[in-house]
DNA sequence: TCTGGGGTCCTAGGACCC
DNA sequence: TCTGGGGTCCTAGGACCC
């Protein structure tokens, strides 16, 4: 871990509505409302009406009479995205994209040749400014966490560094929402406890946050409040699972039929989003949600994985039957697909046994193969873990 | 304050294996 | 046959993130 503050987290303000706003002049002076049904993105004008993400767009027109609503354009948020991920690159070697408007960049050891990380972070904030029209917040610091509550804190359209040795002092004062991993039902238990701010958190021992919050999340909020984040930037980690859903609307009777159509739609869409990343999938998880907000999930994993939209579609049929009683009982309002278990759709995948001993796994797999198909058979490897799958490139004997 | 669509990770129980 | 210890995989639910 680096003793500076060389890690940024650059992040677009209220990005879809800023796209909106960039493309339409006539948008320029009004507070800017992204959805259709509930709002995707709005304006910093309009979140200081009280406006927020997820909130139902009747609502948001009430609280907020001189918004202009629009409709999203998914394509032109997407390529704004490229854009800036462009520039991203020509800031640092190393980007780690977190979601479509934001990223982590590691800019240690560039001082010589593009300034000190503050200085690259006005750069870059400049850049996108230029090129892309579009504004972005930039938080520096020497974790990533700290980078991340950095950027929230200078929302929107600003630029903060936190010293190495002004860590505490400013994480201290700010509000347990700010704590990764910290939302609604973590913050109401610590705020029963009476504990609003992130100091208070410091100054409990790890063994009593475990026992408050359980291991993952004890350990985690102990950490952090400390500043201690020993999370490396790096590239993107493959993706581990795929969905898709649909909302079918509110407290009225949908029939079989409707239920049918949307299984065949959601199938016919994660095959071919699965094909087109050439993966396979060996788990098929149906999500129902209910009038009552209630949710269930029914999964089935296969033995062999699969990109089949018609083997997917059968086994989410399978499941839907089998939530017969519970659709009948409470009136279902949302159908989503999940396909988990992912891994590389290889044209050629063998299983061996896995035996420790001195001799490296990685070569008696290699020798199994090469003896069994050639020594030409092999042209790359994939180690599959369970974080992430690790490309071997594989040189000829 | 009941709401979209897309994700990640954790927990816990049961089946099964050595 | 019973009991113990250690491990993996599957399923279901839940919290959290943008």
């Amino acid at each position: 871990m680096s003793e500076e503050a060389t890690i940024l987290h650059a992040d677009l303000d209220s990005f879809y509505a800023s796209v909106e706003r960039r493309d339409d002049p006539q948008l320029k002076d009004r507070p800017v409302i992204v959805g259709m049904g509930i709002v995707l993105a709005a304006t910093y004008e309009a979140k200081a009406r009280g406006v927020h993400t997820a909130m139902g767009c009747s609502q948001a027109r009430r609280l907020c009479p001189r918004a202009v609503f629009v409709p999203p354009r998914m394509s032109a948020y997407s390529d704004a995205s490229k854009a800036v991920f462009e520039i991203f690159n020509d800031f640092a070697p190393v980007v780690e994209g977190l979601s479509i408007d934001e990223a982590f960049l590691d800019v240690r050891g560039l001082d010589r040749f593009l300034g000190t990380p503050a200085e690259i972070a006005g750069r870059l904030r400049r850049e996108v400014r230029e090129r892309v029209g579009l504004p972005i917040t930039v938080g520096v610091a020497r974790t990533k966490f700290l980078a991340k509550v950095a950027s929230g804190v200078a929302k929107p359209d600003g630029l903060l560094l936190v010293p190495p040795d002004r860590e505490l002092a400013f994480l201290h004062p700010l509000p347990v929402e700010r704590l990764w991993g910290v939302g609604r039902v973590t913050s109401e238990k610590l705020r029963e406890l009476g504990i609003s701010k992130v100091g208070q958190v410091a100054r409990l021992t790890e063994e009593a946050l475990i026992s408050m919050l359980g291991p993952a999340t004890g350990r985690q909020l102990h950490a952090l409040s400390h500043n201690r984040d020993p999370r490396r930037v790096s590239t993107r980690r493959r993706r581990r699972s795929m969905g898709a859903q649909r909302a079918l609307g509110w407290r009225s009777a949908k029939s079989w039929e409707t239920l049918d159509a949307t299984l065949v739609a959601l199938s016919d869409r994660l095959g071919r989003r699965l094909r087109a990343a050439h993966r396979v999938c060996r788990t098929v998880a149906l999500r129902l949600r209910f009038n009552d907000s209630s949710r269930a999930t029914r999964s089935h994993t296969f033995l062999e994985p699969t990109a089949q939209t018609q083997t997917i579609l059968a086994e989410a049929r399978a499941l839907l039957a089998g939530s017969m009683d519970l659709i009948l009982d409470r009136g279902v309002t949302l159908v989503g697909l999940t396909l988990t278990n992912l891994t590389d759709d290889c044209p050629l995948q063998l299983a061996l046994p896995f035996e420790r001993g001195p001799l490296n796994p990685l070569d008696a797999v290699i020798d199994d193969i090469r003896e069994r198909f050639g020594s030409g058979a092999i042209t790359r490897a994939v180690l599959v873990g369970r974080g992430r799958d690790l490309e071997v490139p594989l040189l000829p004997d």
